[in-house]
DNA sequence: CTGAAAGCGCTAACAA
DNA sequence: TTGTTAGCGCTTTCAG
């Protein structure tokens, strides 16, 4: 591998001046560039990184702690963060913490280590953790809010308020809102916004749960909905698959006997018989706006602020009025936040 | 951030005895050791990998080049890859290529400007593209041999012959193999074992495709299949599944009136009616292993082997006799590789 | 606009 | 067993 002095010796410079010439053309004099361009083409030259990382004190290297990879929700995630890191010149430093508090705050520290800054992906750990971490290295939350940290939030909340805004508009007025997992941040911000949004368009909101974000935990939901809803809204997709599932084979007809709807999007929701009401959620940009935002952060070019990407309505097949009304369309429907 | 020479001072010794603490603390005496620690700990000292890597030449960050992360496949991988890496203090730079072969040689490019080298996972580049990469740096294929290259290689080709032997102890002999993608060396070795296994035990196998690996394409499939055929393994899970419901919307049975056998597994597999009979694949472990074995070619440990990893046949519902046989177990069924 | 020189933090001979 | 010394490859003052 060549080295910085052997492109220098090629162009006849001194390694400042090709130094320069790579890190900023501008200072250079075009004649110059020129050469020294021509010798790093002609040598393959291939800048050491951590040659570099030493003297500028920045790795070129970005943190990105997912909780899994299992679920779909976090490939375009990874894959928005992962083009931004490219654009940007940056390599991404992955890490997977299942879910795990301590693993996740040990991989915070490993990464550190190593990266620029970290972004978290809907972290389990405490906010007290979360703070220290961000006390240490720049770092950006995706889906979570924590004091004034900054963070990049895929506004789920207004979109389950929109989803509740439609089933209402349909003319629904006894809502379910199935949770997810006990003290889920993300859930209890959707729980939230469906319980005033109900309140708002007065309606009444059930809810049950807390539940596990699965399959079958929404076939088991699908037993204990009580009798007067009409509607229901479910906390992620893998409920409402298990919901939709369950309540198929009680011989209750979505969505003729009952309207359900998903607070976020698989591709899989699109392809159910019939397919479900889900939220159209910007993962991917979110995940290449966490980079952004973190490189700012970084470069002390931006202060702590939330960005809150908006989700839309997407009305499928699984959302009609409740039994024992005129069809119509409702007003409203197929917009978010 | 405090430094080494911090530490050393802290210690009373001399950067080279603080440093040979922390690489070779059996060649320090204990007492010295002990004190070593001791400051390290106070300061809370972490070692500048960029500087380490400058002197050492080794960054102890691995790549890994996946073609997506939104097939679940490949996040076991993952899993398996960054506990490995993190179990051998090493970091996980990831690049997706979407199975675009100019963009994995670019990032197969970056990663290793300031990667110890790379594990690439069915990658789609050439041969010539692979062997290159090679010449460069050390590079472990999973899910892909090239020449001699070092390879993890997931005996999927093993699992699809057991599968089709599966299917010929039930007494099926009209047997349909459904292709994936054109041109792919893992649906390439798939067919070859098949074709071979099903002339072993006196069968014939009829070839479908190539196919795109997805749902829509299995519920095409499920029209073209030749009447005689009684049983099928597909490519892989998701023209499984549309193959499933292809099928059973056609008022075909599966299991009764034809077989159906899937050579990957998705865990949805397990959780269709009926249950798809499928592979068992060791995916988490295949990146652990890449990664160990890449380890071992950076060390010069190790010579250019393919580990080959058995699959095992997990004999599910959607298996049974052909039409109008008396039922009974099959022989030999359960087992892979 | 260009060059000389001084490190960044660490490891690894080589001596002692 | 420990210390001294010399870089690894790069960027960046500071002079010229």
């Amino acid at each position: 591998m060549s080295t910085l002095a052997d492109v220098a010796r090629e162009a006849g410079v001194s390694k400042a001046t090709a130094s320069r010439a790579m890190m900023r053309p501008d200072m250079v004099a075009a004649s110059t560039l020129e050469r020294v361009r021509a010798a790093a083409e002609r040598l393959g030259f291939q800048p050491n990184r951590a040659a570099r990382a030493l003297t500028t004190g920045r790795t070129g290297m970005l943190g990105l702690i997912v909780p899994t990879l299992a679920n779909p929700f976090f490939s375009p995630l990874v894959l928005g963060a992962q083009r931004a890191a490219e654009e940007t010149d940056n390599h991404l430093l992955i890490g997977v913490s299942e879910y795990d508090a301590a693993r996740e705050s040990a991989l915070a520290g490993r990464l550190c280590e190593q990266a620029d800054g970290l972004v978290m992906v809907a972290p389990v750990g405490s906010d007290a953790s979360l703070r220290a971490q961000a006390s240490h290295r720049p770092l950006v939350l995706v889906d979570r809010r924590v004091g004034r940290l900054p963070a990049v939030v895929l506004d789920t909340s207004a979109g389950t308020a929109a989803l509740v805004q439609h089933l209402c508009a349909f003319g629904h007025r006894e809502i379910a809102y199935v949770s997810g997992p006990a003290g889920s941040w993300a859930d209890a911000e959707r729980r939230t916004a469906a319980t005033e949004q109900a309140e708002a368009d007065g309606g009444r909101l059930h809810i049950l749960g807390p539940l596990d974000p699965t399959f079958d935990a929404g076939v088991a939901a699908a037993r204990q909905l009580p009798p007067s809803v009409t509607g229901v809204v479910a906390y992620n997709s893998y409920l409402a698959l298990g919901l939709l599932h369950g309540l198929t084979a009680a011989g209750i007809h979505v969505p003729r006997d009952l309207s359900l709807a998903a607070a976020d999007d698989l591709n899989a929701l699109g392809a159910t018989d019939p397919p479900v009401t889900a939220l159209d959620v910007p993962v991917e940009e979110a995940g290449a706006l966490a980079v952004a935002r973190l490189l700012e952060v970084h470069a002390g070019t931006r202060r702590t602020v939330t960005t809150r990407l908006p989700t839309h309505v997407l009305p499928r097949g699984s959302t009609a009025p409740p039994p024992g009304t005129a069809a119509r369309t409702p007003h409203g429907a197929g917009h978010g936040a």
